[in-house]
DNA sequence: TAAAACCCTAGAGTAACTCCAGAGTCAAGC
DNA sequence: GCTTGACTCTGGAGTTACTCTAGGGTTTTA
């Protein structure tokens, strides 16, 4: 019988406490069972479920879309038409992030080229070029939201 | 001589009211004048400003980092170094992140195969094959953090 | 003069965590 | 038995870059 506290789990999963702990707090993570002294242990059902959570976080499965599968789950005779439908939105997502991107660093890299070292800031391309709409190439990019950190 | 409303500079720059607001506050634009009744106004200088805040941010250059930009142009004599170096990280960057969503789009790609429509939820290989590590060709993949959306 | 359209502020909400202080628990060594 | 260090607990604040709301004032238009 497994029984990992939270730092064992964490260790195991590569998922940090304060992670485990949130996802428990905001009930996508089942509450764990506590000690005499009050810590959490985690048998090996738990760690399975964390693991789940961690494979959908890599594939950018938001936590709310992770919810949804998991209730999915517990209607085994529907048919899994929407699980379907909802990886297909995300390879769409990022189908469309990788162009976004791409234009993103046709920018950048033209704006690189308008600046070699050794000028002064006052001669500086960059900065200049940044004060003018950007106008490259591919004239009609709209990456309408700039990509988060 | 130009005299703007925040409305009306939002509607030429395409930057929200809020965001204009939200601007002035963190200091990253200048306080705008106020007429009597204490609205802002703003001048062709000032619209030009936000204009370059807009393209840096679509970009993708952090708040911060424009920041940075904006301190360096008020050194006039100074080489650009610094801007060259900061443009060729947010290069990096946006490189690894291409690589990242390509190999997702791999991984999601690859999920999407093992279910097609008209099985049940039971049956379901995608919801199986998340509860599994995730083992495709590109074995040494690591994403470290999923995309935020 | 009244209504519609605009503007103001302060503060809360968003996603998905991360970090912190202050306190309790546990295992090992002396 | 006691101390030390590693671990755990809780609640709450901080992060990024906005967005939204409530509750009010101002300006423009009919």
């Amino acid at each position: 019988m497994i029984h990992l506290t939270i730092g064992q789990l964490a260790k195991e999963t590569g998922v940090s406490v304060d992670t485990i702990r949130y996802y428990e707090k905001i009930g996508l993570l089942e509450k764990a069972k506590r000690s005499a002294g009050n810590y959490r242990y985690y048998s090996a059902q738990m760690l399975s479920e964390l693991l789940f959570l961690k494979h959908c976080r890599e594939l950018g499965i938001t936590l709310h879309d992770i919810q949804k599968l998991k209730e999915l789950s517990t209607k085994p005779d529907q048919t899994c038409m929407e699980v379907d439908h909802l990886i297909d939105q995300y390879l769409n997502e990022v189908s469309q992030k990788i162009k976004n991107l791409e234009h993103l660093k046709q920018d950048l890299y033209h704006l690189k080229q308008q600046c070699s070292q050794h000028r002064t800031i006052q001669q500086c391309g960059i900065l200049k070029e940044l004060h003018q709409p950007l106008e490259c190439e591919h004239e009609s990019h709209q990456h309408k939201k700039a990509p988060q950190s």
